[in-house]
DNA sequence: CAGTATCCTGTACGATACTG
DNA sequence: CAGTATCGTACAGGATACTG
């Protein structure tokens, strides 16, 4: 699951901040990729277990999406992982 | 790269020890991956800088990969996945 | 042993249009 | 706004056979 196209790009803008993503906001942050594609992942990650879901009743929709307990101590993985790649970015 | 099919699989057997892998071996620990992936993976890897090719001349051939310091500074990032994916494991 | 070459197929994905 | 439905296609990757 974690290492599908796209997965990495939906949960890097939740590893630095812990305020929830909108659908919205995910689409802004990963260019190249389609709607289609990016409501796939996000449905996966949530039946994994590293995301959590959560609609309000407002016109218009508000969808948001947080990290659970799980997601975080992924992210936490992630992090490290990111600052390997900036580390040897160069190269 | 990293992302990759079969990229996670190829450095697992990398992470516990730092002896060198063989092609062979990599093919017995990756069942359910062609030689042609496999092949392919490690050269994506040794292009990456992540791992080192290393053959010898002899009958039968012999090719040894190891991990680069690029490859090692991964693994750890890999491990600390790895111990996210055990402790989550029943979920 | 450590790969390559070739052929073939499923599917992941984009584009587009549509909906509650 | 936050998705879903449909269609078409490129390409990832398996199976098989082959090579230095």
């Amino acid at each position: 699951m974690i290492t599908k196209r796209g997965t990495l790009e939906i949960l890097m803008p939740l590893c630095c901040n812990t305020t929830p993503v909108r659908y919205q906001t995910f689409r802004n942050s990963m260019k190249g990729f389609s709607s289609k594609t990016l409501s796939i992942r996000l449905k996966e990650l949530e039946q994994g277990g590293i995301l959590n879901r959560r609609s309000y009743n407002e016109i218009p929709l508000r969808v948001e999406y947080r990290l659970t307990k799980k997601g975080q101590e992924l992210t936490e993985s992630i992090i490290h992982l990111l600052q390997w790649m900036k580390r040897w970015s160069s190269t």
